[in-house]
DNA sequence: ATCTTATATCGTAATTATTCGTAAAATTGT
DNA sequence: ACAATTTTACGAATAATTACGATATAAGAT
């Protein structure tokens, strides 16, 4: 992600999306692109405005069911919620978090910043993990100058 | 928590309850006692269906409010949720999860089975960091079974 | 033990997040 | 361009959570 533009995140969704047997229509597109220009791991809310500047009549079900759908292939992943909304990652190589317990505002964080935990390979076969995370949790500075 | 008995666990409790200046109510005291002795970290339904069977009057939103309370000073920690209802945690210690990505089920995981990934102090100071979560994710044995 | 006062609870309504059924419209392969 | 298959929009339903006014209760002082 860190590393590719956009075109090359473009085509990479075209042919995951082939691969999957998906239509390539352009509310998805449209989707796909507000994600990729969001750093900020926008809720489904939130694309649904951002979408809404190009299609005014997309409904927030379409936005639900076709994000449901990228994460489905891996095409995005969903990252913390916690009982708010649902927040969504278009980075699927491997990165941790930030996420701040007053403000939800969640970060990047790349590896030369924090260690990815080692698992024991048991615990990996025992589990089927596919994925592992790591969340730093805290108060992001503009939450603590307000307080 | 893996450590401590019913009654160490209700007098800290208690004592962390005076510290915070919250009265001990009957609801209060029975909430945390439905925590307690769940291994599954249920959610506020969960607990609720748990507590009406010696308050059936207790009303859905003091359980939710208790939590809440809870978990703002330290009682009990909010564990991941991922836009389906939040589920919640009586161990404070640091200990990690795994969470099948099929049912939800949530597992504690102990430090002897994962390595605590180590946060570089300068990033510490920068974000605040109070609490770091790993998560393992993957498909449990159950749902494997099953498809 | 009783009084006082701040806090907590109940019961219900309101909000927010998400999903479902279905007819109409768009996409893909031929 | 045409038929078969997906996908979408829309409205309504469900699930999770929070808000609020009226009563009830806990904790400390008398």
């Amino acid at each position: 992600m860190r590393n590719k533009n956009t075109e090359e995140l473009l085509n990479l969704f075209r042919a995951k999306c082939k691969a999957n047997g998906l239509s390539m229509t352009p509310q998805r597109l449209a989707i796909y692109k507000a994600l990729i220009e969001s750093t900020d791991h926008p809720s489904a809310e939130n694309i649904y405005t951002l979408v809404r500047a190009s299609f005014p009549d997309i409904a927030i079900d379409t936005v639900y069911r076709t994000l449901s759908t990228f994460s489905d292939i891996d095409i995005i992943h969903v990252v913390e919620g916690y009982g708010e909304a649902k927040r969504y990652d278009p980075d699927v190589e491997p990165h941790h978090h930030f996420r701040c317990t007053r403000c939800n505002k969640i970060v990047d964080l790349y590896d030369d910043n924090v260690e990815k935990p080692k698992i024991p390979n048991s615990l990996k076969r025992k589990y089927n993990v596919s994925n592992v995370k790591v969340i730093l949790e805290g108060a992001c500075d503009g939450c603590v100058r307000k307080k």
